[in-house]
RNA sequence: GCGCUCGUAGCUCAGUUGGAUAGAGCAACGGACUUCUAAUCCGUAGGUCGCAGGUUCGAAUCCUGCCGGGCGUACCA
């Protein structure tokens, strides 16, 4: 039984009984009151009723108590307080039912129904096919991946997708910055253009080439090579973020290519659907999209003068190819430097006749790498770049998820290179993971002292401070999966373990579990399993290891 | 200029979506290993929640205006 529903439903009828109605603008809230001594849960609804009924308070609080309807074992004591809070604390027994609950529930505690399946869709990273990842990558990969994970804990049918850009202008450039790198190995000179990639890593590819397949590109005609070279560096290149990602724990459902959409004309069709309800007229020799009209600052270019498709309106037939597959809400994970892209993709979905809201974007803001005390600046373009690969070497992949979906996404994080590898100490990821390791190893020590896991234990006697502390800190799990869900604020997770790990910690300090009082070592033995199932369901969300000793 | 975003302890950040007396971790200082792992724990100290108004029973949170930092403001992707 959850303490909440309990209470809302008895004060529900509470208020039944002192005559008050409920109405749409009047919603029972409960919450839990800062100050431990205020109580376990508090309610603030005969303030809100003050207003309406114009009068005291904590003179409805009263009347409203008096009317309530509580059992004594579940809820011990209700107290009105302050200008007219009603704190609830709970009994004894409240606790015995909910630790019960988890030891039950196991893996599944935490989790919901309450998406009821629907059908949700995450799309991040999605990085240009034209380089390695990158550390800001590293960051949309983590945060994205638990978003869907708690999506996907909170009962919806959620789709995790990439996707590539493997058709334009970017790719052509990429098929001329190889073939120039490849010419020039072969004493050549073929010209690097102008806006080319730069990165070491282009020259390392056209060596490989070399290497694979000798000299036979040189033999076609520019244009044919620079066409066959961008398809092999694309997958080439494609290959290994898969790689790097798999590496990440992180699997995609699908990664989508715009060359699917090209190659289908998608994007024309959409042009014309747009033309068709009006929305597009030509001025300057171009194609405009009335954006304006639809929330965006001006109007937008969907075919330039040249004739060419801007990536603009390749997107639109994106997404609203995503909405034709069914999906009923879609979230996109952007870097910062998009986020004044966000409303004329709006604009053109709602043109589209596609639902308000059902497209939502998330900027993840930006990383600063920090090396030595100094800002190192990140661009594709000019070669610089820190590679995601790089840093899970470095750091691993629990300490990189972590720290990365430790923060709110939309503030800046400051990733100190140094730092980040001499983490041994003073980390918060061991700090939690060795609370769950701690706990392995005490079953363990109890098992080879005889002491078996007990099938029941008699729970009442867990009644010392630390003890119900625990408790209370495990109950608050699955509202925080819901509300880091809803409020797409994956940051709490990591939050939340550290505060788990610190009273279980705090508990461990103060009590020995394993004991010569076989009933009380029952008793903290199904306490610590408990604390140990919300650790791993945690660290699962966040895709991080939950090790059994370190 | 316009748009988005951030501003909370020396540093890095939380703050349960408007609740009661502002919270952690680092860093500083002082303690605790004859113990189920000290990768831990206990304690001390640290604040004009950028500033000023407003909304109401009640504001770090919502509104307005300033100040300061970041990003964006393409017929690039």
């Amino acid at each position: 039984m959850n303490g909440t529903t309990y209470l809302i439903q008895k004060l529900s009828e509470g208020l039944q009984k002192i005559g008050v109605h409920e109405t749409a603008d009047l919603t029972i809230g409960l919450e839990r009151p800062k100050i431990e001594s205020h109580g376990d849960l508090a309610t603030n609804v005969a303030m809100l009723l003050a207003s309406r009924l114009r009068r005291n308070p904590r003179e409805i609080a009263t009347e409203l108590v008096n009317a309530l309807e509580l059992d004594p074992k579940l809820v011990s004591q209700v107290d009105v307080a302050g200008a007219g809070f009603i704190n609830f604390k709970f009994g004894i027994g409240y606790y015995q039912d909910a630790l019960q609950n988890i030891l039950q529930r196991k893996d599944q505690f935490g989790s919901d129904t309450w998406g009821n399946g629907e059908r949700v869709q995450f799309e991040f990273v999605s990085a240009n096919p034209t380089g390695p990842l990158n550390i800001v990558s590293a960051r949309a990969a983590a945060v994205g991946d638990v978003l869907a994970n708690l999506f996907a804990a909170t009962g919806f049918s959620v789709e995790r997708e990439y996707y590539v850009n493997d058709a334009g202008r970017q790719i052509r450039l990429l098929g001329k910055s190889v073939s120039s790198r490849y010419m020039v190995l072969l004493g050549h000179d073929e010209p690097f253009p102008d806006e080319g990639y730069h990165g070491a890593y282009i020259h390392d590819l056209a060596q490989q080439f070399l290497d694979e397949h000798g000299d036979r590109f040189a033999k076609l005609t520019q244009d044919e090579r620079c066409n066959e070279l961008a398809k092999l560096t694309l997958e080439t290149i494609l290959a290994s973020q898969k790689a790097v990602l798999d590496d990440y724990g992180l699997h995609y459902d699908n990664w989508f290519r715009e060359s699917t959409l090209r190659d289908a004309n998608s994007h024309f069709t959409i042009l014309d659907t747009l033309t068709q309800k009006g929305h597009v007229y030509d001025e300057d020799g171009a194609r405009w999209f009335r954006s304006s009209k639809f929330g965006d600052e001006k109007d937008r270019v969907l075919v330039t003068k040249e004739g060419e498709p801007t990536y603009f309106l390749v997107d639109i037939a994106y997404h609203a190819d995503k909405y034709e597959r069914g999906f009923a809400q879609l979230y996109d994970l952007w870097g910062p430097d998009h986020h004044g892209y966000i409303q004329r993709v709006k604009a053109a979905l709602l043109a589209l006749g596609y639902r308000d809201g059902a497209f939502e974007v998330n900027i993840i803001q930006q990383v600063n790498l920090l090396q030595d005390g100094e800002m190192v600046k990140m661009s594709k373009r000019a070669g610089k770049i820190i590679e995601m690969k790089e840093l899970l070497e470095e750091v691993g992949k629990d300490v990189a998820r972590f720290f990365f979906v430790a923060r709110r996404t939309q503030s800046p994080l400051d990733f100190d290179l140094d730092l980040a590898k001499n983490t041994s100490e003073e980390n918060p990821v061991y700090y939690v993971q060795y609370a769950h390791a701690r706990i392995c190893n005490i079953i363990k020590h109890a098992e080879e002292r005889g002491v078996a896991f007990p099938e029941s234990a008699r729970l009442e006697l867990l009644d010392k401070k630390e003890e119900i502390d625990l408790i209370k800190k495990l109950l608050e799990f699955p509202d925080l999966v819901s509300k880091a869900a809803r409020y797409l604020e994956p940051h709490r997770v990591p939050n939340y373990l550290q505060e788990l790990a610190a009273v279980f910690h705090r508990f461990y300090h103060h009590h020995k579990v394993v004991t010569d009082n076989l009933d009380l070592t029952g008793a903290r033995m199904h306490l610590i399993h408990g604390t140990r199932i919300v650790l791993a369901n945690a660290l699962r969300l966040l895709g991080v290891s939950a090790p059994e000793r370190m």
